[in-house]
DNA sequence: CAATAGCAGTTTCCGCGTAAAGTATTTTCT
DNA sequence: AGAAAATACTTTACGCGGAAACTGCTATTG
């Protein structure tokens, strides 16, 4: 019954006519990047994590005293929201904020103590996740993926073909 | 000065130490993403839709009598928001929801006059957006990220690595 | 054929992500 | 130096997307 019913569900969705749809980037895109959710959430089971949350404290970890703007413009994230997601980090006591001399309306980031242990304390789990154990491509084709996703993101302006 | 800024906005970016990151599949999935979402908007300037919605259209126009849960399935759109975008469409008058005989549970989607209309109209801003003038990628390039994207998607379960 | 389970879709509630406006500080221009 | 522009972030308001609970209909089961 169990056989049955897969059957019939893999019947039902593949009687979805494309038209077209299955050459589309961008839904392949987003069926990709909620594969990559899912992965992530199987490896950070019961930590209330986003995957975007653990790219920023990794980057403070990896730069310590980092400016918000500058991790806001890497990875794309508004700077509102980085001001909440910064604004969690210290409610939680991962994150502490030093306003600078040099600049006072700047914000400079840096782990605690605790903020760090946590941080790599999941570090194989973020990293063993999405870095390595790439769910069927090999390490080529991740390379491949990553080099033709880099190309799609930032087309070659000058040296392009 | 517009230079100099430049120039000085590209060291503050690179400035940051990925430690890893820079090999995130995740990360570049949401980066690539989010291009594709620029080129929509560029493509739809004006047209108030976001892209998931025009792949709805589409696979209606596509599948006339199909039910709303199988666009949801086929789309990875949870089931909640399927019934809000519908409704949407619904008042905008593009498409017909009709109650079968056979199943009263189910919705079977229609496009109105008007909705096919409308989605052709926007066909050549949608797939010249996407299918097309991959912005830099060739054709190849294009069959190659998504067959990546698919078997990323999608891990070859029988067959093995 | 009534009771139970299952299914298709809807509603409610909540949080994230964004745009736009606001605040405080620094830089530029004259 | 003082006015204007730019910068770095914050606040506010709003819509989308998701989880969970709910409604109504259909299938199963004894």
């Amino acid at each position: 019954m169990a056989k049955s019913s897969e059957v019939l569900h893999a019947t039902q969705v593949d009687a979805v006519r494309l038209g077209g749809l299955e050459t589309s980037i961008g839904l392949h895109l987003r069926l990709a990047q909620l594969r990559a959710y899912d992965r992530f959430f199987d490896a950070f089971q019961g930590v209330d994590l986003r995957p975007g949350e653990y790219s920023v404290l990794w980057l403070i970890h990896q730069n310590p005293g980092v400016r918000q703007g500058q991790l806001a413009e890497r990875l794309e994230i508004k700077a509102a929201q980085m001001t909440k997601m910064i604004r969690r980090f210290e409610d939680q006591g991962h994150v502490r904020r030093v306003i600078p001399d040099e600049d006072r309306r700047a914000v400079c980031l840096f782990l605690t103590e605790g903020g760090s242990a946590f941080t790599l304390r999941h570090r194989d789990a973020f990293f063993g996740h999405d870095t390595h154990n790439h769910h069927g491509l090999s390490d080529a084709e991740v390379g491949q993926l990553i080099q033709l996703l880099t190309k799609y993101t930032t087309p070659t302006k000058g040296t392009g073909q």
